[in-house]
DNA sequence: TGTTTAATGCTAACCGTTAGTGTTACGGTC
DNA sequence: GACCGTAACACTAACGGTTAGCATTAAACA
């Protein structure tokens, strides 16, 4: 797993990383849109077609590093200790994203793509195919006897928590105060699962 | 109001209404992707730069009749009856909404743009900005003490619940479903409303 | 060795979008 | 009614992301 088996992989693999570095650095120093795609291709040395083989846009190669933020949400559900109910695996995940997207090296990355609205709009729908995802990790437990509307929302909610906490004065407290929310719409969508009514009285008008 | 006053205006809204037109007759015809600006442009009698000085994009196009989805939805909360939840008036405006994009006649149009990534990207993208205007109305409410967070929060959630009952195989009774979920979330960030300790015990861990 | 296949390169183009520059017609003013 | 400022629109040309088509190289494999 660590050392790929052929030449060609490595060799495919190495031309993959070297276009998204070069590429990373020239947008950090001359900013997304000053750089163009024949741009990325000159400095890494290859051709414009050879970029698109492997990524497929222009906005794929900033997020590029986020790849395995879809397989760590649908870890924390799957991969979770079999007793450990879903909302705190979930939570102490986005917490970790969070803490991760919020450290220091990762600013001048995140302001890139806040003042950049394609690289805001891409990634608000790849954010969405990652709930997606989730919701289909949430639906696939048996212990978690949802319907399909509900695992998908929860799903939604979790996404959105990551979002806005980011942008939050205090991401961490935003985290928790998001998650309150998270867990008690969570209680109403599992009223089979130990609340003995204290969830659904409180939602009854 | 309802007869603009010069006729500069009218020549204006008249081109603007043609353009549409048009473009959503040609995109149902024969497909969003299919159809490009220049065809609008022919098709209407315009040149390309009058298409742009009317719409942003060639996604803004499909999305125009969609204009006030925005002013509805902070209309149901800064213009409710004074002694009217908040939730139920949002749930009344997102069962309309529902109903309305999943009329028959709009159902063309729905499946053009559920085929189009572009689109839905635009629309996600859109719905939100909606989502902000939304959390600045419930902000501004004096009867709603709530958190900055909270109040964006909730505004996803109805954002979400609109996108996810649209999807639903029954629109109507997912709205149901997911509002029943966003208002315990509501209750529990709302502690100094009505709820005497219930909705905090719910989540305590 | 020879054959197959995947990765890459090159060229040219398509399409959305915009800048620059006129041209026309409306609206207010004398 | 003539006059001028301005806003809508047209035309040209280009920029930049993206892709199709085809050639070339080098790895994998028999």
């Amino acid at each position: 797993m660590t050392v790929p088996p052929g030449r060609r992989e490595r060799k495919k693999a190495a031309t993959r990383q070297k276009i998204a570095d070069t590429a990373m650095r020239l947008f950090l120093e001359r900013g997304y849109d000053a750089v163009g795609i024949r741009d990325v291709a000159a400095e890494a040395d290859v051709a414009v077609t050879t970029v698109f083989s492997h990524f497929a846009s222009k906005e794929a190669l900033v997020f590029e590093q986020d790849e395995d933020f879809e397989h760590r949400l649908t870890q924390a559900v799957t991969g979770r200790a079999p007793d450990e109910p879903l909302m705190p695996a979930l939570r102490r995940e986005i917490h970790a994203l969070v803490r991760h997207c919020t450290a220091e090296g990762a600013a001048p990355t995140w302001r890139m793509i806040e003042e950049s609205p394609a690289l805001r709009e891409y990634e608000e729908s790849m954010r969405l195919r990652h709930a997606e995802s989730l919701a289909t990790a949430i639906a696939a437990d048996p212990d978690l006897p949802q319907t399909t509307t509900a695992c998908r929302t929860i799903a939604r909610f979790v996404i959105d928590a990551y979002s806005l906490a980011r942008e939050a004065a205090d991401p961490e407290a935003a985290v928790d105060e998001i998650f309150r929310m998270i867990e008690a719409a969570w209680e109403v969508a599992s009223p089979s699962r130990r609340a003995r009514g204290t969830a659904r009285a409180a939602t009854s008008r």
